[in-house]
Parts: structure tokens; C-alpha cells; sequence
DNA sequence: GAAAGTGTTGAAAG
DNA sequence: TCTTTCAACACTTT
């Protein structure tokens, strides 16, 4: 259930593992073709068998492994993990894939709900069409924010949300970082202020930042029996707080839901 | 035991 | 064109 700092955190992880070796084969596992977005697994493995991973990186969610003759993309989705090797006790049928690497060691694909996905292109060019900026990048700016939302009748909270108008943001930090801001999540984008577009601006890579510094909020598995946690669970206000109180004001938090998404926010706090 | 809920995304519908 | 809804999946909680 990986965001942006998940992600990173997954990134920073495997760099060591992965940068400079050589990709043997990549296997679909437990009947699952489908892990493979792209190609079939034959396909696939004509593109990137005996390439260097030149480059192991992040844009929005997805992990990129830059080979000489394109890329191979990870996309965690909801519940994908990545482990390195297995052990007896793995329960492996929620694996979907493998990466075989020349010096034998092996990258598992776990996700029990089989959303997440591995994609090869040739070139970024249709994730930079779908992707949005980084909230790192300086293109990410007062002028994009203000822009954009200007002319957005739609609620904030999904468009945040949106991948097109800034990459990597999830559930869990569109809801801090509206606490923070103390924007209501209904909030039509052409409403919001001009000081709380700036606290937008400086909100998001703030809050991403320090989820990075703690490896994220959720549960990653990077080796077998090892549950690594992030530890940024402890520093979360508002996302899965309901009923308590807010860390600002004291008033019980309230969640409801937005566009399909549970949304928790403080009603004194974050006025509508 | 059935139904709703779960951190994502994109296709389809409005 | 923009925004909302729903399905892809499997497991846990109500």
C-alpha cells in the first residue's frame, strides 16, 4: 500500500542489491501472466535477459530499473512488496513474480491482491504522459499549484490524489497533509487561498520528506521473516485517527469519505 | 455467514 | 474536457 515514500523507501533499500548486476531471467509465478503488463513473459525476458540494471530510481510510485536497452518498472500498487529471497515459512502463493539476478539471488513479487504489476518500456515517455511533477522538483511550484488549481471546480482531496497533477501522493498523506494545511478535503481547488496554496506547496515535500527520513509509514518486506516497518506510523496526525482527539485543538477527529476514499480530518481544524 | 472495508489505478460513464 | 464511479483481487473486520 506503498506511496511515495514507500516507494523511495523500497528504492533506497534494493539500490545496493541491484545497482551494477545482471538481470538472468524474470519468471511470472503461481500462474499469474497478468504480473506482466507489457509483454509475455517470453517476450519479456528477450528484452532483458543479460542486462545491467545501470540505474535503480523512483518516479511517483513506480521503481524504475534502467537497463541499456530500456526500463524495467515496478508498480507496488496496493499490497506488492518486493523480498529478497524466500524462506520455508514464506506463504508463496500470493507470489506473482521473479527477478533471477546473475549472481543468484533472487527478487520476489509478493501481493496478496494481485494489483501490482511489472511494465518494460523502451523509453519513460508514457509515464512521463501520465505522471504528473515530482513534488521534489522544481517545476512543482507556486505557479504550477496556483495554476492548476485555479481552474479545478472539482474537491481538493482527489486532486491531489491525481497522479497527472502530482506524482506519488496517496491516501495517507493527501489526509496529512490537508490536516496540516488545514484545508478541508471537499474543498473546491478554485477556493483555496492563496496562503494555503503556499502551505500546500511547502506541506507536501515536507511531510514526504520526513516519511522518508523514517522508511515510510507502512510494513515492507524486504526479507523473509524480516517485517520491516516504517516508522513514520508514530508521526502520523490525522490518517487513521478517528474518534481521537486532534493533536492541534482537541476535537474529536471525524472520517468520512471522499470520492470513495476514507478521509479523516478535524472539523475545527479544517473549516468548510 | 454475508457484507463492507483496504493504503491504487485506469477505463468507463456521466 | 473534466469529474465521478467502478472493477481489478483477496483477505480482514464488522
Amino acid at each position: 500500500m506503498p506511496e511515495l515514500p514507500e516507494v523511495q523507501s523500497v528504492v533506497n533499500y534494493f539500490k545496493p542489491l541491484l545497482l551494477n548486476e545482471t538481470i538472468h531471467s524474470v519468471n511470472h509465478l503461481n500462474d499469474y501472466p497478468k504480473v506482466f503488463e507489457t509483454h509475455t513473459t517470453s517476450e519479456l525476458n528477450k528484452h532483458v535477459s543479460n542486462k545491467k540494471i545501470t540505474r535503480i530510481w523512483r518516479r511517483g510510485k513506480y521503481i524504475i530499473l534502467n537497463l541499456s536497452n530500456g526500463h524495467l518498472c515496478i508498480h507496488l500498487r496496493m499490497t506488492g512488496q518486493l523480498q529478497v529471497g524466500s524462506s520455508l515459512n514464506d506463504n508463496t502463493k500470493h507470489f506473482t513474480a521473479l527477478i533471477n539476478l546473475k549472481n543468484k539471488s533472487k527478487i520476489y513479487f509478493k501481493d496478496y491482491r494481485k494489483f501490482g504489476r511489472i511494465y518494460f518500456f523502451k523509453n519513460l515517455d508514457i509515464l512521463n504522459y501520465k505522471l504528473g511533477p515530482e513534488p521534489f522538483d522544481p517545476s512543482f511550484n507556486y505557479k504550477y499549484l496556483k495554476n492548476n488549481l485555479n481552474k479545478s471546480r472539482g474537491m481538493i482531496k482527489p486532486k491531489l490524489l491525481n497522479q497527472k497533477f502530482i506524482a506519488g501522493l496517496g491516501n495517507i498523506y493527501v489526509d496529512e497533509v490537508l490536516w496540516k494545511c488545514r484545508v478541508h478535503p471537499i474543498t473546491r481547488c478554485d477556493k483555496i487561498s492563496a496562503i494555503k496554496i503556499k502551505r500546500l506547496l511547502s506541506a507536501i515535500p515536507e511531510i514526504l520528506q520526513k516519511s522518508i527520513d523514517f522508511n515510510g509509514t507502512t510494513i515492507i518486506n524486504f526479507s523473509p521473516g524480516n517485517k520491516t516497518k516504517g516508522e513514520f506510523a508514530k508521526y502520523l496526525n490525522i490518517f487513521g485517527k478517528q474518534n481521537q482527539h486532534c493533536s492541534h485543538c482537541k476535537t474529536i477527529i471525524k472520517k468520512i469519505f471522499v470520492s470513495q476514499r476514507g478521509t479523516h480530518f478535524c472539523p475545527k481544524c479544517q473549516k468548510y
